[in-house]
DNA sequence: AGCGTCGCACGTACGGTGTACGTCCGTCAA
DNA sequence: TTGACGGACGTACACCGTACGTGCGACGCT
């Protein structure tokens, strides 16, 4: 009767797509059993646990990273791209960034994207040392930055929803924040990533063109 | 019989000493009125619902920042204090660190960092737009920052625990990762925090100087 | 062909969770 | 004295993760 045998990855794929259709919090392990018409306990014969089940979803949003990278473009284009390549997984699968980023992983699919950046690192004259510290400090800056990205739209957010609701502020309080009400308000992910991300780039560009070559 | 007469504060307090002792999975409505030697559906006469209590923790931990800003130094000075401020909470409440920024909030805990960070930007003479633009970047690394360092205790961890499983690496897929392990091992937090801090500090002091002053 | 084994789907059951609702009691206002 | 009221609490319900047992179909071996 059942065309697919009920599987490891149908069992992920079920729980991604529950994830990004309702959310992390109406995930359990019975309706994922019942969105797949299957019973709750035949789950436990792929996946050990929830917990384990919440890590391999995870880690398949992970692996789905699609890196296209050139070797011969300068290293600031490749940290650039490898940068997009997550915050584009992290557009794609919205509800579920919070549950990769809560969970640390110690697999292989958040492996390849540490050699990755640690190869273009290397290659661009940083020595071990460096390189780590670099990538350590993207990683934070991209992590902070989908994390307030995915934030804004914690529920489906038919409105855009600012950060402090504009009519709350004290303005004797808080002049500058109620001052800055519209920039405050509207935020175009995008531009702000990449903003960043040229800041970080760049000032990386200058420690390097200091010492050494 | 009870000294104190249970109140919303009292049972914030008791949920952070909670998560701080055995984490937040370990919080429930029903033990945190154990702790307190309460009834459970006491807490409900103070606290609408276990979603708004996480709130009100988040709040209060963020409530408890102390920022010691001195008016008259230079504005990359105030803005590394306002940095480490935040880092000093998170060390302060490791465990509900995941909490604060797992749940954004539209309260005015969080606003008054946000005013004296936006302050101390027009101050040293960014326009409107480019104090949210560079105040968002500071958020996102720092988020991202001290979710990495709370990340790597998820459970009271006695030993140092690696980023990645030091045996595991296989040398011939991941040549740059496996040859970096020591350094991907070992992680100075305040370092890894200051470097990252004084890049993106320099970034913008680069980009200050190269428009208008 | 017959038989033993094994993998996997599934039902039942247990302890735990958030919380709606009703009850009771101590305190204060009139 | 009495009335109202706020807060502490017990009970109850729907739901959760999952340990355990049962049955069934497919397969390997003699």
């Amino acid at each position: 009767m059942p065309a697919e045998p009920l599987s490891r990855p149908r069992i992920v794929a079920a729980a991604i797509d529950l994830i990004e259709r309702e959310g992390a919090d109406a995930v359990s392990m019975r309706r994922i059993a019942a969105d797949l018409g299957v019973g709750v306990m035949s789950l436990y014969n792929h996946v050990p646990s929830k917990a384990a089940l919440l890590d391999a979803v995870a880690e398949s949003v992970l692996s789905e990273i699609e890196f296209t990278d050139d070797p011969d473009a300068d290293w600031t284009d490749r940290v650039r791209m490898q940068a997009r390549a997550f915050r584009q997984i992290a557009h794609h699968y919205p509800r579920c960034t919070m549950v990769v980023v809560s969970r640390q992983l110690r697999s292989t699919a958040g492996l390849l994207p540490v050699e990755r950046a640690l190869a273009t690192l290397r290659g661009a004259g940083f020595d071990g040392a460096e390189a780590v510290r670099v990538l350590r400090m993207f990683i934070a800056y991209i992590v902070g930055s989908l994390l307030r990205e995915v934030g804004v739209t914690p529920t489906f957010a038919p409105v855009h929803r600012s950060e402090v609701d504009t009519a709350k502020v004290d303005p004797v309080l808080f002049p500058e924040t109620s001052s800055l009400l519209p920039e405050l308000a509207a935020c175009d992910h995008e531009a702000e990533f990449e903003f960043g991300l040229e800041m970080l780039i760049q000032a990386v560009a200058v420690q390097r063109g200091r010492r050494g070559r």
